[in-house]
This record gives C-alpha cells, structure tokens and sequence, in this order.
DNA sequence: TAAGATAAGTGGTTAATAGTGGGTTAAATT
DNA sequence: AATTTAACCCACTATTAACCACTTATCTTA
C-alpha cells in the first residue's frame, strides 16, 4: 500500500513562546478531511522530529502491534518508539504544540526549517540540518543499492 | 486480531502519600465505555508495572490458557504474571492505588514515568527507565531483522 | 500596475481541564 | 470495638487548549 501523502518542499518558520510551531499552507492543505487536523510527532531516526497525519501513523501503528512484548529486541523498540509518540491536533490557525522532550531532542531554538519527505515532516534546527546536509553524502556504493530499488 | 487500544507518549507524574497515581488524561480518554474506570496491574517483564484495560487482559487471559503447564518456562510465566495481577477501578479524579508489591517490584519512590505502548501502559521509576534506556541499544543486526518486518 | 481582498503567519488573553493534595465516611480486618 | 484500609468528595493551582486580534504576504481584478 503506498501513502497518499507526498509531502514536498522546504519551509523556515519560528517557534514561539509557547512551543507551538505553524504547518505550511502547502503541507497543511494536504492533509485529507479524514485527518482534519490529528497528527502524530515523534522522534525522528536523525535528530529532528517527524511529523505523521494520523491515517499515516495508524498503518505504522498497525504492523507495530505485529510485534510480540515477549521479544526483548520488540519491547525495546517498542518503548522506544511509541513512548515519544504524541497524538496531537492543530488549532484553529493551523499550528501545534511541540512537546519540550521534542524539542529538547531536536535541538530546537527559535527557527525551524520543515520539509516534507513524502508520508512525512520533518522538523529540525536549520543549523543542525545544514551540518547533516553537509556530512551525510551518500557515497556511489549505496546509491547503486538504491538504484534497484528506486527508479527515479 | 489488533486491540481497540494503542496508547502512546511519555508523562512524568508523582505517586502520594496514599500509593495514588493518575493515569494522564491522554491515555484515560482512551478507556471504552464498557472498561470504564477497570485496569489490571501486573509485573512487566523488564522491572516496571505494567497496566491493561480489563477487555485487554480478558483477551491476554484467554492466549494464556493455551499454554501448556507441561513447560517449565510456561509454568514460570504463567505464575509470574498472574499472580501479581490485580484488578483495579480508577476513582472519579481517574487514579488508583498502586499495591505495595509492585511499587516494591518497580522501586518506586516519588516520581514515575508513565508511558504508552500500544495495548498496555508502564509504569517506571525515571531513573531506572533512564538506565535501561541506555544499556539496551538494539544492535544494528536487530534493527535489520526489524526493517524486514516494519516498515517505519 | 495599483488597490482591494483574501489568506498566511504570529502574538496574546481567557476559559476549561488536568494534576495534585487532603479530609470524611464507609467498609473491612484484627 | 478499635484500628486500618479503601472509596468518595471537595478544593486549589498550574497547565493547556480555545478564542480573538493584528500584521505581513499573496492573489485577484479593475
């Protein structure tokens, strides 16, 4: 099953005073009337915060309950996982409140760039993304790797 | 068959003088009409207080009873579990009272850290949760066999 | 191209809810 | 009967969420 959500395009907005962060015009008139305003923030793999519409994170929430708690590696990540999980929903002006754990672990300040990575959003510290842009070259060998899985 | 519950996020709460703990408002909302106010309390497997709604444990119960007693590890887990299982209501402000064995069991002091994870909640003692967050680092070979089976 | 209209981004205030503490009564145990 | 335990109720405070308002940017149309 693919997403019907393709997220593109990079944006910088600020955070304010009361750790609520506003969702691009363009993302946010992605998100299907099912989804009306319900997301899901949680950690991202790198370290930013992702940003699912709840129809999105229910399929990932759904093959997780595939995995038994009598697995030590399944509790782990379970925990690991769900636990920075936070079921959510933007107000009236399109913005929500980032949890202070999210934005403890992002390294959020003041401005955050988001940029939509197709089923998703991400949220970083622009400093911190331009030192991964920077770092994280993808080297020939794994875009050979890529390349039989992704035709682009 | 998936269970009706999938709770998630992180809260850190503090236990009173009369062994009281709330359950946070997210995950309480989650309770059904038909489990209302009615939880199990039972050991973890790690060294934290697990919590279902009564229908949960009713549907774990019942996969128990297909377990053999002929095995010794059955024999063992079956023991362990149930008989630190305690059925418990919430009171009209949402908490109950954790038994004395398990706050024991969990090295409950003050504080504790609460957290979803899909069909049950945990309960913690932060520092312990701190720690184990740490040593346990899934391996970069665990974390293959995981992408073979979810897709995050 | 200029002006008006609409939408987007940001900031603050108020009202509701959640978390916590404690006291009183009813039940249970010794 | 006395003591302990558990259920129930009330109350305070801090946080959160809903609401309103303003400014800037974008789009539309004359």
């Amino acid at each position: 099953m693919s997403s019907q959500y393709t997220f593109t395009g990079q944006f910088t907005f600020s955070i304010d005073s009361k750790n609520r962060i506003n969702i691009p015009a363009p993302l946010r008139k992605q998100f299907s009337k099912k989804d009306k305003k319900t997301l899901v923030v949680t950690r991202g793999i790198d370290q930013c915060t992702w940003i699912y519409p709840i129809s999105e994170w229910n399929f990932i929430q759904n093959e997780l309950t595939q995995l038994s708690s009598l697995s030590k590696t399944n509790r782990i990540f379970l925990r690991n996982h769900l636990r920075h999980a936070n079921i959510l929903k933007f107000d009236s002006q399109g913005r929500f409140v980032l949890p202070q754990s999210l934005i403890n672990y992002s390294s959020i300040d003041k401005d955050v760039t988001i940029i939509g990575v197709l089923n998703k959003i991400e949220i970083w510290n622009p400093n911190l993304l331009r030192k991964v842009d920077q770092s994280d070259e993808i080297d020939d060998q794994s875009y050979e790797e890529l390349s039989e899985r992704v035709n682009i």
